[in-house]
DNA sequence: ATATCTGCAAATCGTTTGCATGGAA
DNA sequence: TTCCATGCAAACGATTTGCAGATAT
């Protein structure tokens, strides 16, 4: 997670300009643990930044997600979701709910490390969902 | 895998009829380990099925998966694909050719079962995907 | 000053749906 | 015979794009 001043240097090293949206794209995401669409960044904003469009979300999380701020989930739904936390972790998603957890874990390092030499790859990244039902529903049957 | 005779007992015992397009595209799924989409499906089995449309894939496919024939990938892209290999294993996708290949993985259930104590999930599934450069683009720099 | 960004609307494209016909049971 | 499945075309919905005006540097 990112302060809004570390955020706008990052922006600039990378050419990229500091609006107002970005910043409150990227507050609103590390201030979150529920991984919002496009469509639930738009609408927590437009209260606060009425003028501001879907389209300049899917720009801004697209430019964000390229100087490596944020990062793109697919847990198999019909659009993507987001997350400010890059730290390395999974995801859970309850199949009832739909609600999308972090998960904590354990350094990857030795795993990524044997499946290079496993796969002769160059690993940069990975992503690991897990499928379930969570707490909650199990209670309701 | 399963044979044409499996998987048509498999259809007929969860209620789905066994049709020509259903075996074909199941039988392509089978022989490939390139995790196609939809659309490249539909484009290979073109030749064989004239007549078959896009939409008879993307039914068929979801009726596969429902019966657990066959498991849908997102890696990310625009498009699913999707695999017939059911059993547990990691994918690895080159960022550069776009490849998607199959890792071997050691039982998870450890891993599974862990998380479900430290979580309160039932899970269910998971997906994990690997993202980096293959061998091959490798050597093209 | 000028290159980039925003907001709007239209376009795109993967996927889904409705419906009449065809085929499996 | 009775559903269920297919194929076609139209609909849908998430995301992208083009462009004119606005804004960051």
């Amino acid at each position: 997670m990112l302060s809004a001043i570390e955020l706008a240097t990052k922006l600039r090293e990378n050419g990229c300009k500091v609006t107002p949206q970005r910043l409150a794209i990227y507050d609103m995401l590390s201030k979150t643990t529920e991984h919002p669409t496009a469509e639930t960044i738009y609408n927590k904003l437009k209260p606060l930044y009425p003028a501001m469009s879907l389209a300049t979300v899917y720009k801004s999380v697209e430019v964000l997600e390229k100087i490596d701020a944020i990062q793109v989930l697919n847990t198999g739904e019909d659009s993507f979701r987001y997350d400010a936390n890059v730290a390395q972790h999974f995801h859970i998603k309850c199949m009832h709910c739909g609600r999308v957890m972090d998960v904590p874990c354990q350094d990857l390092k030795p795993l990524v490390e044997n499946l290079e030499k496993k796969t002769q790859f160059t690993i940069t990244g990975q992503q690991v969902y897990f499928y379930g039902i969570c707490p909650d529903c199990q209670k309701q049957h």
